[in-house]
DNA sequence: CTAGAATTCAAACGATCGTTCCATGCAGTA
DNA sequence: TACTGCATGGAACGATCGTTTGAATTCTAG
């Protein structure tokens, strides 16, 4: 399935990706990885350590320039003289728009994403939060200066809503079909209009 | 942990719904469940046949009430004069919020739901399609008469978004600690009005 | 009370899991 | 050419998986 062309770390992180997203994390062996990755069932262990670092790795791959993009863009939204809701929301779901409809395993990715959130795993989200929670503070502040009505509780509340409503939308952005003569990126800038307005709609509400 | 009182296919039932919801399906072993149910291991399959259909059981004994309870909200509300979208969602929100809030494990199998949600397993879908694709179509005509504005592919397309976002949401519900000095009851009615009204205004948009 | 059905039990089945070991292949260096 | 390092190979480790078996036990109807 892969060509062979590539290092044995790469095929093994894109099996293991696509593995995860089709039958999790507890539910895709690593015998199942490795064939598909056409390498040696040792090669995990060797370059990886373990499984559970595996699965890390495969996170970390993609969420270090996920966010990177997020943060570049939430940047270049609080630059503008005055930044709306839906600029900060243009920030955050764009970048993961895009990377669930490329074509090289991220539209993988994102189901992986979405299988973590409904994993609550403790390992998992250690893992999360120690690498990656300067981004949430940052979009938080960002979005509590943009919603000066809400108090922290309540945004908090509503934040928690709208990543995981955006997630499991964006999840299953592969299954839901375009419009026959619309292009891909028309589709996604509508998609992305619709999570925005959406979501704004329900963190404005009230 | 569960009281040797009860029948062993109610602390089987028990028991998986706890595991299934913090490890998972395929993460989640027989052995474990019998152990936590204080029953043998060979107890699963004889009264169950195999461990897909204990899943198929756990999903079962919870929904056929909560989809009963939902069927008999929406006809309340379809009675009204002129029923809104508010009245719809409520009816879709407020069973399943009231179970996610149940001590006796009902959170439990929200978070049992959000995994499925999120697994796309393939005979779980279609298990769940058997035996209760009647609920979704009486509530998507609904939602269609009480959003006239939208056509088809638009509808569906939010209620996915919708549907996910509650499932998330309400298996989180457990986590978010409520206000001091606030009764329970309180604290579902203040969650279905901030979800419906999030919901309501993410259909309405646009 | 007893025969027969229903249930529980310990034990084991073959399969598969993540992991480990050690030999082998193959660079680049002295 | 011999040595050294990393990388890969096949094979096996012990543990655990879902499932099955057959005997022991409990329940129930006559």
């Amino acid at each position: 399935m892969n060509a062979p062309h590539f290092s044995t770390k790469q095929r093994i992180l894109d099996s293991a990706e696509s593995l995860f997203a089709r039958h999790g994390f507890a539910g895709a062996s690593l015998r199942q990885v490795t064939a598909s990755a056409q390498v040696n069932l040792a090669a995990v262990n060797y370059h990886f350590g373990s499984k559970e670092n595996l699965i890390n790795e495969v996170f970390r791959r993609r969420l270090d320039t996920l966010n990177e993009e997020r943060l570049a863009a939430l940047a270049t939204a609080l630059k503008k003289p005055q930044f709306g809701l839906e600029d900060v929301l243009d920030a955050f779901v764009r970048p993961a728009l895009a990377l669930s409809m490329d074509h090289d395993g991220g539209a993988g990715f994102v189901r992986v994403l979405a299988r973590a959130f409904a994993e609550h795993n403790e390992r998992l989200r250690k893992f999360l939060h120690d690498n990656y929670s300067h981004v949430l503070k940052q979009f938080v502040a960002a979005f509590a200066q943009a919603l000066p009505h809400l108090d922290k509780q309540e945004l908090y509340w509503r934040l928690d809503i709208v990543s995981g409503a955006l997630t499991y939308a964006m999840a299953d952005f592969g299954v839901i079909k375009r419009r026959p003569g619309m292009s891909e990126a028309q589709h996604r800038n509508l998609a992305a209009e619709h999570l925005i307005k959406f979501a704004a709609a329900g963190l404005k509400a009230g």
